[in-house]
DNA sequence: TCTGGGGTCCTAGGACCC
DNA sequence: TCTGGGGTCCTAGGACCC
């Protein structure tokens, strides 16, 4: 947009479903509206609002949920329909603006200058959006309208639950600075102690800070966004696409000993899951690492950096298994451990891999013409193959060997894989 | 039942090259 | 030969977000 001598407008739109999870089992089954609810079992992956009041939130473990809150409901995630409602709350906005930024599978920033003549002011628009979603998918959603993202998005997390908050660019900094730090982007909960401790509390007493003392408190990098933020300066714009630059996957475990065929065929179940989503988007990367997390949740990382890029599930399987018998040799004294993960990054896009043709030119271990490269190339697609007609528990690597803790279920890592769209 | 699973970005130090 | 600076890449760990 070319720069305008009028005042500026607020244009952005951040748009945030409530309590997603939980409120799509509220609309599919009546009995449950207006109760305490938690989506899940041994996690709790959603609580309702009525949960909520009693504490109970997102990654709390099940049974110290129900102690919080002794009438909790749990249910089952209906994991297919909260991917198609998310969906379609999305294509509601991209019916007033194509400059839509999806963040995840509840929430979206919607870029609307431009649009007034068609569809009348932001506020109309948000109201229209709101509507839209509670008649068509019986869905409440809060919508933030400011002049930025960070903004934007800090009127919808006051807006909530079910509401509609305008900043009015005249009154920018009075709003902003009024509210406490926790709601800014960036601030969690070490930086909020941190915070704390040093009696700020508002993003008003943040913004004051000298900005040397706060980059000495959390860094230089930190503290510069958030000195910026705190000042209401925030650059970013709307970007409807933006590239992956990692790809992993990981499994808990529980309690497990630390050998051999407890890992093995673990990170074989990984690595399959990470090469089949690289394959099906003709990505591949040259840095694999390895998390492994010890019974004590104390967690150690090792990488390993290749000439080339691959995304071969047995060659991705490999590496990841050698950097973990590296990890098991220099903490020879840990017996069980509760995690596990395998990240791939350094992505590339490989458009070899529309061509059916081996990968990693020049990688030793899938060469092309190489039988070993070459042969895992093939039967990496031919399940690929059988994966897209018969779906992805038809066949794999030690599927049968794999037994990672069950306490996730599969349809919601799915979702959270496609969530990256 | 000791705490899920997918990501991004930053920091600090070391290796290596010019 | 010694000292130093700058740039790039890599590794390991940590904070944060949804």
């Amino acid at each position: 947009m070319a720069s305008q001598a009028s005042p500026p407008q607020a244009n952005i739109l951040h748009a945030d479903l409530d309590a997603f999870y939980a409120s799509v089992e509220q609309k599919l089954n009546p009995q449950l509206r207006g109760r305490p609810i938690a989506v899940g079992g041994g996690v709790v992956l959603a609580a309702s609002y009525e949960a909520k009041a009693f504490g109970v939130h997102g990654g709390m473990p099940g049974r110290k949920a129900r102690e919080l809150c002794p009438g909790l409901i749990f249910v089952n995630g209906h994991f297919e329909q909260y991917q198609e409602l998310g969906d379609a709350a999305i294509r509601v906005l991209e019916d007033f603006t194509p400059l839509v930024e999806r963040i995840s599978i509840d929430e979206a920033f919607a870029d609307v200058s431009g649009t007034e003549r068609l569809f009348g002011p932001p506020i109309a628009i948000a109201q229209a959006v709101r509507q839209r979603v509670r008649d068509e998918l019986g869905l409440p959603i809060s919508v933030g309208i400011a002049r930025t993202k960070h903004l934007a998005k800090i009127a919808s997390q006051v807006a909530k639950p079910d509401g509609l908050v305008l900043v009015d660019p005249a009154g920018e900094i009075e709003f902003l600075h009024a509210l406490p730090v926790e709601l800014m982007w960036g601030v969690g909960p070490v930086t909020s102690q941190r915070l704390a401790e040093k009696g700020i509390r508002t993003i008003g007493q943040l913004a004051e800070m000298p900005g040397k003392s706060l980059e000495r408190l959390i860094g230089h990098a930190a503290g510069e966004k958030l000195t910026a933020l705190a000042w209401n300066q925030d650059p970013r714009l709307i970007e409807t696409r933006r590239r992956a630059r990692s790809a992993g996957a990981q499994s808990a475990l529980g309690r497990r000993p630390f050998v051999e065929s407890v890992f093995r065929p673990t990170l074989r179940h990984l690595a399959d899951r990470i090469g089949s989503r690289l394959r099906a988007r003709s990505l591949a990367g040259r840095t694999i690492t390895v998390r492994v997390r010890f019974a004590d949740m104390r967690a150690v990382t090792r990488a390993a950096t290749l000439p080339a890029p691959v995304a071969a599930t047995a060659i991705l399987a490999e590496i990841a298994e050698s950097l973990v018998w590296q990890v098991r040799e220099e903490f020879a004294s840990e017996r069980f451990i509760s995690l596990l993960a395998i990240s791939v990054s350094h992505l590339e896009k490989h458009p070899l891999l529309q061509l059916e043709l081996p990968l990693g030119l020049g990688d030793e271990q899938s060469r092309p013409g190489t039988a070993r490269g070459k042969g895992r190339w093939t039967a990496d697609r031919a399940l690929d193959a059988v994966r897209d007609r018969f779906g992805w528990e038809a066949i794999g690597y030690g599927s049968a060997l794999f037994e990672g803790s069950r306490s996730v279920p599969d349809a919601f890592r799915e979702l959270a894989e496609r969530d990256l769209f």
